[in-house]
RNA sequence: GGAUGUGUAGCUCAGCUGGUUAGAGCGUUCGCUUCACACGCGAGAGGUCAGGGGUUCGAGUCCCUUCACAUCCA
């Protein structure tokens, strides 16, 4: 059986099985075409189980669609652009980007393989961002095609010659030629805001890459003086008291209507700060009255806007406070303690000082009480974020525009979620959002924003009058090509030009997605991807299969650049995995160290067996990791080559098969086969594969069971030639029908049988059809009542603790007389599987019932 | 705090628009070398359908409520 994998893997990749062809679906109606806009993988993490789950659900149903006689466009791309590839590159070469490092045309890394040396960030060589693309593009290529091993191995029917990668020259193109259209459309703008930025990765952070960790700290309640009167806030962080720009309460509370336009002075500083009154601010929490700094949290940013307090902003990007003692300290009494103990201190060093003077002056009431409090972090960050003001480029999403918003909502309605009720989780998130979409990172491995600006007289950039790349000049690095109507000896001079220094968010490439595989036409026509008439035929696509984690980042940025590109929706069906769970109910990660790598399962179970475990999973829902439904599904893989070499073993038939079959039961399985046929089809239909699988699993143990050793008897010709060819007729009309129902789930079995006697692939046969099961005349409970016969037969030897060779001399069986006549029909089955070689007596009852059995024990085997 | 989902045999799950004694597989127990399969075959045991209330002739299935778990958003 595992032979199986290596010899199909190697037809099928040799005679492109698989292949999307073109022609045929601009020929065909668009119906007639299925298009999957696949999730790409992240190149430089590795795959595991939870990827084999997903993919094998999207493999499911393009194979599915396939057999359908659709054309089917199923690419697989890798995402090897941002931070990940970013990290194992400056370890595997030993170099850093470096904004400021000039291009190098000659450079040679200093190390290749350096992985696992960890080299220190001191000995890594700063190097420009071009210098360090290819680095990028080296290294995942040699991970992508492990990769691609993998997929191919599980056996993923993907056209490999549509691979993709979002940091290649096609995939840049697009992203830089959306960006310009959304910049003439004035979709995209940049502003000079307060932003979240990690101090870690020295970049800013989008809304959607957030997450609430819960952080310890202290509260640590400081009084801030009004004359003699003291006014108490609590705060978790001191250290931005030099920071203060209010302070703030509630303006329903009572506690401080009298203070609400006067004025406090802060402790230590001195700085004159007004007491003022806003809706955030939570009465229960704390004193009841914070203090508002430049800033601390995300409230801070709404106070200081709304309110429209003064900047005074103290940390910077590193995440220190800055060196310079801000001129509202200088002078005052602070800044002595400013200058000595806090300048380009980090914030936890500025904060000791800072408690230590608060409690030396006095100003500290208590000792700070210690707290658990929800910080936000960068997803992939370990250190809280800090707000610093920069300039960043922003995507409108709707989260400050109402009517955008309803539009993005009304774009949620045209999608069908698989299933319905993930919607909700769209339209929650896209209600929620308090920001447009900042696509700007600080980073270099990425798509550069394809821009310049003009230099002033005095070399200061003109951020106002960005220069655009042109059109058919994509994809460019603005660090390395010079803007149209300038030369290369103007960057960076006064009356010159200077080049965006930032990328985009790895998502704002990803969520092109659609448009980077369907061929949309990007003016370069850069890797010669354009294809405007694939692009009209298979967009907007049909399906797209995902993870529910990233619904409000790829999802949601997918139907957003959809939105204002095309005034469409991406695809109209979304088919939203769920997660693997390890035996302990937690998701299964890498970091975690409880996943187990998807080669070993593979390796261990067969690329059938994990298959029929992923396709049992619903879509949406979370699912352990089972290995015991592994078993199952080796074992039925093993049942579906062991029982077609019998059937098929039994002869064949000349002739037009279905008019062959005449006997009771083999018209009665042909019946069951056609209602199976229609519920299994009607189920994949509405997505819902897993129930025709199952269907089609519990139809072939009782064809296996009761049926094959029902008439195996006749089949080999104990009733006569036509009896025999009945059921052998039968026994070939199920088998075509059942490998076909099978192979989107067990490709490699059913392929193994489905050779045994076609030429061509069964993964390019067509989806059965009732019409294909022969006659429908049968009743199918004479197959259900002769087996419950057969079972009372059985049931008698288990009894008597004999094995089934057991001659039976006599027995009686009990039925009502419409069973009865089914029994009578099929007799000889009966007997013969039975080994009833006596009298068989039937008897009136109000349900079947197998009585009197008499037994002779079987002669003892000869050895 | 809000949203969504889940709670059915020891385990993993199915039970569609409410209808006869609640199903499957795994595991477990007992038995069997039956000429495709011992990576097999046959038979059996095992459930107050999370708790409570309601609608109904009738509810695992609909409504209300409580509890537990998970995920997302605050």
């Amino acid at each position: 059986m595992d032979g199986l994998e290596d010899k199909w893997a190697a037809v099928w990749r040799e005679q492109d099985t698989y292949k999307f062809d073109r022609e045929r679906a601009l020929s065909l109606p668009r119906d007639q075409v299925f298009s999957i806009d696949t999730p790409p993988p992240t190149a430089s993490g590795s795959l595991h189980v939870g990827h084999v789950f997903g993919y094998t659900h999207t493999d499911v149903v393009a194979r599915y669609q396939r057999m359908q006689g659709k054309e089917v466009f199923y690419p697989l791309g890798w995402d090897d652009n941002g931070l990940p590839t970013e990290r194992r590159v400056q370890n595997y070469y030993g170099v850093r980007g470096d904004h400021s490092a000039a291009y190098d045309p000659d450079f040679t890394p200093p190390l290749r393989g350096a992985e696992g040396k960890s080299v220190k960030a001191a000995d890594q060589v700063p190097i420009s961002r071009a210098n360090f693309i290819p680095l990028c593009e080296e290294l995942t290529a040699e991970d992508e095609v492990a990769f691609e091993s993998l997929f191919r191995r599980l056996g993923a029917s993907v056209d490999w010659s549509q691979t993709y990668r979002t940091i290649d020259d096609r995939s840049r193109a697009v992203a830089q030629q959306a960006f310009l259209h959304n910049l003439e459309r004035g979709e995209v703008y940049q502003a000079e805001a307060p932003g979240l930025w990690d101090v870690t990765f020295q970049s800013a952070v989008a809304q959607a890459e957030l997450e609430a960790r819960d952080y310890p700290g202290a509260f640590h309640r400081v009084a801030f003086h009004r004359g003699d009167e003291k006014v108490y806030i609590e705060t978790t962080r001191p250290e931005l008291i030099p920071a203060c720009v209010a302070l703030i309460a509630h303006p329903d509370d009572e506690r401080y209507q009298a203070l609400f336009g006067s004025t406090v002075i802060s402790p230590l500083f001195g700085v004159e700060i007004p007491v003022l009154a806003h809706r955030l601010a939570e009465p229960d929490k704390g004193a009841g009255i914070a203090m508002c700094c430049t800033f601390g949290d995300l409230t801070d940013v709404t106070w200081w806007r709304e309110l429209q307090l003064p900047m005074r902003s103290i940390i910077t990007r590193n995440g220190r406070l800055q060196g310079e003692t801000p001129a509202w300290v200088a002078g005052g009494p602070g800044e002595q303690l400013y200058a000595e103990s806090m300048a380009t201190k980090t914030v936890h060093s500025a904060r000791i000082a800072i408690v230590d003077a608060l409690r030396e002056s006095g100003d500290l009431d208590g000792e700070p009480q210690k707290t658990q409090r929800k910080a936000n972090f960068f997803e992939k960050g370990d250190k809280p974020l800090e707000i610093v003001t920069s300039r960043q480029w922003y995507l409108t999403n709707g989260g400050r525009d109402a009517d955008l918003r309803k539009a993005l909502i009304a774009r949620g309605e045209q999608i069908d979620f698989h299933p319905a009720f993930m919607r909700s989780r769209y339209a929650n998130w896209v209600e929620g959002l308090n920001g447009d979409w900042l696509i700007s990172r600080q980073r270099f491995f990425g798509v550069p924003f394809p821009v310049w600006y003009p230099l002033d007289a005095d070399g200061e950039i003109d951020h106002e009058h960005p220069i655009p790349a042109a059109a058919d000049t994509l994809p460019i690095d603005p660090a390395t090509d010079v803007p149209p109507g300038y030369t290369a000896e103007q960057r960076g001079v006064p009356g010159g030009f200077a080049g965006d220094p930032d990328i985009m968010d790895t998502w704002a490439t990803s969520s092109l997605s659609p448009q980077i595989v369907s061929g949309w036409p990007v003016a370069s026509n850069a890797g010669e991807r354009n294809d405007a008439e694939l692009f009209a035929k298979i967009f907007p696509m049909d399906m797209r299969p995902q993870g529910h984690d990233i619904i409000r980042t790829w999802l949601f940025a997918t139907v957003v650049r959809s939105h204002f590109e095309h005034d469409s929706v991406p695809w109209t069906d979304t088919a939203i995995n769920g997660w693997i769970l390890d035996p302990d109910r937690k998701k299964m990660s890498k970091s975690k160290g409880n996943a187990v790598t998807p080669e070993d399962v593979l390796t261990q179970h067969s690329a059938d067996a994990v298959r029929y475990w992923a396709a049992s999973g619903r879509l949406g829902m979370d699912a352990a990791y089972d290995e015991s439904q592994m078993k199952v599904g080796r074992r039925l893989a093993m049942k579906l080559l062991n029982a077609s070499k019998f059937a098929l073993g039994m002869g064949e038939v000349e002739g037009d098969l279905a008019a062959a079959v005449t006997e009771s039961l083999d018209l009665a399985l042909l019946s069951g086969l056609h209602t199976l046929v229609e519920q299994a089809t009607k189920h994949f239909e509405s997505w819902d594969y897993t129930r025709s699988l199952e269907l089609t699993e519990a139809f072939f143990w009782t064809f296996c069971d009761d049926y094959i050793e029902l008439i195996k008897d006749r089949a080999y010709g104990s009733q006569g030639d036509a009896a025999a060819a009945s059921a052998r007729a039968a026994l070939r009309i199920a088998l075509d029908v059942q490998l076909r129902l099978f192979a989107p789930f067990l490709p490699y079995s059913t392929e193994e049988v489905w050779s045994w006697w076609h030429s061509e692939s069964v993964h390019r046969a067509s989806w059965p059809t009732p019409e294909e099961c022969g006659p429908s005349t049968g009743d199918p409970t004479a197959l259900h009542v002769v087996g419950e016969a057969l079972a009372g037969i059985r049931k008698a030897k288990s009894d008597a603790k004999l094995g089934m060779r057991a001659e039976v001399t006599a027995l009686t069986l009990a039925a009502p007389a419409d069973l009865q006549a089914l029994v009578r029909a099929s007799e000889a089955d009966l007997r013969a599987a039975g080994k009833l070689t006596g009298s068989l007596k039937y008897d009136a009852a109000d349900a079947l019932e197998v009585r009197d059995v008499q037994l002779v024990p079987p002669p003892p085997r000869k050895k």
